[in-house]
DNA sequence: GTGGACCTTCCCATCATGGGAAGGTCAAGG
DNA sequence: CCTTGACCTTCCCATGATGGGAAGGTCCAC
């Protein structure tokens, strides 16, 4: 077992805790690791490398199932940058969208607290806003943009075959 | 019972559905609902208002937690505005953080992405990224600048009375 | 009196992560 | 050889806000 390192010594090296490589590997996104007699996992240099660039994907904000894609596409040798690119601009996509939408309710809120005075009086736009009678909302909706993506990206390194 | 809804049509009205109104009355945010014989909750124009009230704050991206906050400001006739600016305003900071969190990761992205030819060479920087030998990293931090920023609004108000 | 729309509670899943318990293993030092 | 402490194993539970669905009771209009 000479070159391998124990769980808690893969975690130390590359961020990513023993909690979720045990996870990673139960879920099915990383093999499972071979183990010494006593029932302990044993991490080579290949395999810190594959955590090492979970961790960047992670850092990166993509979800496990994108990272699963990513991984594969990185052992495949003969990818499509495409298909990589694809995932890539998804990823963007969503980054966006998320930030919209934060940056909608940031604004809404500055708005509201540039009204409010702000001092020990009770009268308070903010509350008044929030206590407004609204229009029956048509709730909101979400989700799934990176399905789509996924498939179009997987559907560009199978053409690519 | 006239002038009181059931549980389908607060939700229909406010926006909120039945199994959040379920959720939030379980977890105190709201306080049980008065029942019919059969068991069956009621809302009267109070709650749908205070359920609207939720909606609202909800959708400016309010955790439970600063709702209930909120809730109890509204409630108070003599809170100082200074406590739900504050409120407000950490609720913004939250929210700035957030988006500056995400607008690195898609700036990265973007970068790598505008590198990639995305072609059907198997040529790709982005995943030359992704694998890269990083320093080995300290791990990530976060959380809990909300929980600070409450207290100095539960300050505020006291102070006030 | 029946059908269908509605209500109730209870359990499970999400997504990625951490906490902690109970128990086995290993290496170093006495 | 034995203890100690650091480490490993699995298993269960929790997060936050939300939805899905099952099993069973209720209400109302026809």
């Amino acid at each position: 077992m000479s070159g391998t390192v124990t769980i808690g010594e893969a975690a130390r090296r590359t961020g990513v805790s023993a909690k979720m490589i045990r996870w990673y590997e139960e879920t099915g996104l990383l093999p499972p690791a071979p183990r010494s007699e006593a029932g302990y996992r044993h991490y080579g240099p290949a395999d810190l490398h594959a955590l090492r660039f979970i961790r960047r994907a992670r850092d990166l904000g993509f979800g496990v199932e994108a990272i699963g894609e990513l991984l594969a596409l990185w052992h495949d040798r003969a990818r499509p940058s495409a298909a990589v690119k694809a995932l890539a601009l998804a990823q963007v996509g969503e980054l966006r969208q998320r930030i919209a939408e934060l940056e909608g309710m940031a604004r809404s809120l500055e708005h509201l607290a540039r009204t409010c005075c702000g001092d020990g009086r009770p009268d308070c736009p903010i509350l008044d806003d929030l206590a407004a009678e609204a229009a029956p909302p048509p709730a909101r909706r979400r989700r799934r943009l990176a399905d789509e993506t996924g498939r179009i990206a997987r559907d560009i390194a199978r053409k690519a075959r």
